[in-house]
RNA sequence: GCGGGGGUGCUGGAGUGGCCAAACAGGCAGGACUUAAGAUCCUGUAGCUUAGUGCUUACGCAGGUUCGAAUCCUGUCCCUCGCACCA
């Protein structure tokens, strides 16, 4: 019975796509260009996953679409190849990490192949070949030179599990991003960072613009994490801290400070008398990890110092506390009990005065006396009260006035001038902190940089770059590079002295960050790019990816465009235009897929069991792309039935130079609808447009409406579009053919009205044979004369569909047979019905 | 705590002011075909009622706006995702 044997098929397109090399693309200014990108995968030797493939779909789907339309499309793709996944998976299978990675490789395109994507081969992109990484270096030095790359030492995320430290995007809810049930460790380190800060305020502005999913934009918002506050000139030992607070319209209230027990300069606040309180409860810290940070009770130690509050004179107690974060703000915080949730716990378990400065509306100052300590810190508006000149400012109203005081009094009472001018300023926060690229693991971009030991840190010239990865090193032992001596050591570049290479890598995100870049001009061996290239390609028209990488990638690699394109590589600010995250798909449980839990699909037996263009529709069927879903085998069933379905009808129709109106104004709606919903990413609904028009196709039709309908399908299911496209007569490729134009003139609503009463009797006779519970033998319908032909047409559709003959007559037809007189039951798109 | 996204039939999921008892798919039920099963095709699938009708109740819950709400507004509950001791 099975006719058709889509695997062969599929074997045959792909090849055929493959030979003649269809799909590659050069710039051409005739057309209009699209860009369309799928994230790049790590290469791992388990191959594809179902997520892939439906990442990859999504975004062959639409490259093909814009190709039928005319664009000139970009749809390269490339891997993700360095990086500590293949570094780890290569040693647990005693091989290198390049064998591994190249394996992988090759494994990656054969399955994607299998998947009938249509990428530019021809633009393949391996980060992990120096003729790739040797631009991260040049960027890296580049950075360098523009005071972006600096070395700094700070307390920095430490992964027990990756041997090695990571930025603070990886690190979340103080675990490892590859680790979830890792904690970090901090630990003081020298490492490199690359200023993405300098950028905070441009990333942050930029994002309003981009057409990106608003979660998306708003989480990174929210890492940026700006906030506008006042930086407070605080005197502690005869000397000015500046205290970073949103809150100045409560320094009446402040009653104590705490300054962050990881503060760099925490023991110059520490007496002589507390050095052994502080130091024990340093201890008592370090046992805690980063994770429970957030649960712990609020906990600090007496430094033995004092602050004078600026605006009162008072003294207040310096303590060391757990819960101020070290590297935000100034690491201190002016602490005010009355107005704040963690002041307030402090204060309570120290049994610090709780000063209330604010009242809520309306509340008298006695009222308000008992609901704040009683209940915890009051945090709303209100008015100022034991704020001297303040007293009866709304609250938001004092921060400024509180602020511009501060900034005009340059006279900092009883102390000897240390240059500051003001009190205190405006000032703007960020919660973005700089980007840590060390990595102290081998299957990374080694970083252009030695040691010297007479001129200190030297970067490597850019002729001699690349800097190879050394293959000859020993995995297990700490950080890989540091076995191989012959390569580390070297003669300084500046004075030919001996020298030491630096041993740590790049962090893996560094290469995804302008890899986009790379595929407009890949071969490139001189530069990084041609200029004009990347004019041509850029920006990205359409990316798609899983959103977990709002904090990482996608902020990375727009940080790194506006740092080329200050460097004057780039003329466009943004990468990505637009941005789509597609859903994830879940197991037939509802489980996120997972080798544990056993639910894990591949999509090479799907393929094998049914075919890749099933497996596209499917997983193109199940939801709206962007939504959750769960995987469900009789969605694939469906999608191959109703392919199959499309073969038989192709095997059997008659192609006829005839005008059916009737159908091609149903095509043409479809058209018209199909086309705006695949440019929205509404693929499902697509589908279902699509399953219409395949299923009501006439057995008689021309070769135009045929075609046209096949083309409409090619996007989801390539491969049988292509064969069947063929058997019609088609020499060249359906995957180079032109996306059909509506032609409105031919859509009258008309038709579907008529279709939609022949519904209808349909619907009613049912009803009756139903109601009537016998057996029925013959049907007489009575319908208005003007309406007839709508059903006379419909004979043998209407007799299939009820299972039984039937006769039509016109209600004013004399010869009509109609014993109980239901003709005269008739109305405009409602017949008559006698069942006997 | 802050910030996103949701709650629709037996199920997956459409629908964002009237054309909705709700696309499409699946499940289930009935029928056709068949010796039978499968495949295929047709019909039905909120409740009551009815020769094709009429009515009622439905889109988390409670209110409101409107001639009219699953769709807009307010409140509320629940689920989910991201960030979080950020001063």
């Amino acid at each position: 019975m099975d006719k058709i044997n889509f695997n062969k098929i599929e074997k045959k397109w792909q090849k055929k796509w493959k030979d003649s090399k269809i799909f590659e693309v050069k710039e051409d200014r005739k057309k209009e260009k699209f860009y369309v990108l799928e994230m790049f995968p790590y290469p791992s030797a388990s191959g594809l996953h179902m997520g892939h493939a439906l990442n990859y779909t999504l975004g062959d789907i639409l490259a093909r679409f814009k190709r039928m339309q005319g664009f000139n499309v970009l749809y390269p793709m490339g891997y993700d190849a360095l990086g500590l996944p293949a570094e780890n998976a290569a040693i647990k299978e005693g091989t290198h990490p390049e064998k591994y990675t190249k394996n992988s490789m090759k494994n990656f395109m054969n399955q994607q192949s299998l998947l009938g994507l249509s990428y530019d081969w021809s633009r393949l992109i391996n980060t992990s070949d120096s003729g790739y990484y040797q631009w991260d270096q040049w960027i890296f030095l580049k950075m360098l030179e523009k005071g972006i790359a600096y070395r700094k030492k700070s307390s920095v995320n430490w992964c027990p599990e990756c041997k090695t430290v990571l930025a603070n995007e990886q690190v979340q809810n103080g675990k490892c991003w590859r680790h979830p049930d890792t904690e970090i460790e901090v630990k003081p380190l020298e490492q490199w960072f690359l200023k993405i800060t300098d950028y905070a305020e441009e990333l942050l502005d930029k994002l309003e613009g981009l057409d990106w999913p608003q979660r998306t934009k708003a989480m990174q918002k929210n890492w940026i994490g700006k906030s506008y506050g006042t930086e407070i000139l605080f005197e502690i030992n005869e000397e000015k801290w500046p205290i970073f607070t949103t809150r100045p319209d409560t320094i009446y209230g402040v009653t104590f400070m705490v300054v962050s027990a990881q503060h760099q300069r925490l023991m110059e606040l520490v007496t002589k008398e507390q050095k052994k309180e502080v130091e024990k409860f340093l201890q008592k810290l370090k046992s805690v990890s980063a994770k429970n940070a957030v649960d712990l009770e609020k906990e600090g130690v007496f430094t033995g110092s004092y602050a004078i509050n600026p605006l009162t004179n008072e003294k207040v107690p310096v303590y060391a506390g757990n819960f101020v974060v070290a590297d935000y703000g100034s690491g201190m915080v002016m602490a005010v009990p009355a107005h704040d949730q963690r002041d307030f716990d402090f204060a309570k378990k120290y049994k610090i005065e709780i000063k209330k400065v604010i009242v809520p509306k309306g509340m008298t100052s006695a009222e308000a006396s008992g609901k704040i300590t009683n209940d915890g810190a009051y945090t709303g508006l209100g008015k100022l009260i034991n704020s001297e000149k303040f007293n009866g400012l709304e609250n938001e109203k004092a921060k400024e006035e509180i602020t511009k005081y501060l900034e005009h009094r340059s006279v900092y009472p009883k102390v000897r001038n240390t240059g500051a001018k003001k009190l205190g300023r405006k000032v703007v926060q960020f919660k973005l902190r700089d980007w840590l690229i060390s990595r102290q693991r081998y299957w990374g971009t080694p970083i252009p940089i030695v040691y010297c030991e007479k001129c200190g840190i030297v970067p490597i010239p850019e002729k001699d770059l690349p800097i190879k990865l050394p293959k000859n090193v020993e995995f297990g032992k700490g950080n890989p590079l540091e076995t191989n001596e012959k390569w580390i050591k070297i003669k300084c570049p500046k004075c030919d002295g001996d020298a030491r290479r630096e041993t740590d890598t790049m962090d893996t995100f560094v290469n995804s960050s302008w890899y986009f870049l790379r595929y407009c001009d890949p071969n490139n061996k001189k530069k990084i790019f041609d200029m004009q290239k990347v004019k041509d390609w850029m920006p990205i028209d359409q990316y798609i990816g899983g959103a977990e990488h709002a904090c990482m990638h996608l902020i990375y690699c727009r940080f790194y465009t506006k740092f080329l394109r200050d460097l004057g590589l780039l003329n466009f600010d943004e990468p990505i235009k637009k941005l789509f995250h597609q859903g994830m798909l879940h197991g037939d449980d509802g489980e996120k897929m997972s080798k544990s839990k056993g639910n894990i699909l591949n999509p090479l037996d799907t393929i094998a069991n049914y075919s890749t263009d099933s497996l596209r529709l499917a997983l193109m069927s199940f939801a709206s792309p962007d939504s959750d879903s769960n995987w469900d085998e009789k969605v694939l069933i469906g999608s191959h039935k109703f392919l199959k379905k499309i073969a038989d009808y192709f095997e059997n129709v008659k192609i006829k130079n005839i005008n059916n109106i009737k159908f091609e104004s149903k095509l043409n709606k479809i058209i018209k609808e199909v086309t705006s919903q695949i440019g929205n990413f509404k693929y499902n609904l697509a589908i279902i447009k699509l399953r219409d028009l395949f299923n009501s196709l006439p057995n008689e039709v021309s070769q135009k409406v045929l075609e046209k309908s096949l083309k409409l399908l090619h996007v989801f299911c390539p491969h049988i579009t292509e064969e069947l496209w063929e058997k019609i007569d088609n020499k060249n490729f359906i995957s180079l053919s032109k996306w059909p134009e509506v032609d409105e003139s031919k859509i009258d609503e008309r038709f579907e009205k008529q279709e939609q009463f022949v519904e209808k009797l349909v619907g009613d006779i049912q009803h009756v044979i139903k109601l009537l519970d016998k057996k029925i033998k013959n049907v007489f319908v009575y319908v208005l004369p003007n309406e007839k032909n709508i059903y006379v047409e419909n004979l043998d559709l209407i007799s299939k569909r009820i299972g039984t003959k039937l006769k039509i007559y016109a209600v004013n037809d004399k010869e009509k047979y109609d014993p109980e007189n239901k003709s005269k039951k008739v109305k405009p798109g409602r017949p008559g019905i006698y069942l006997k």
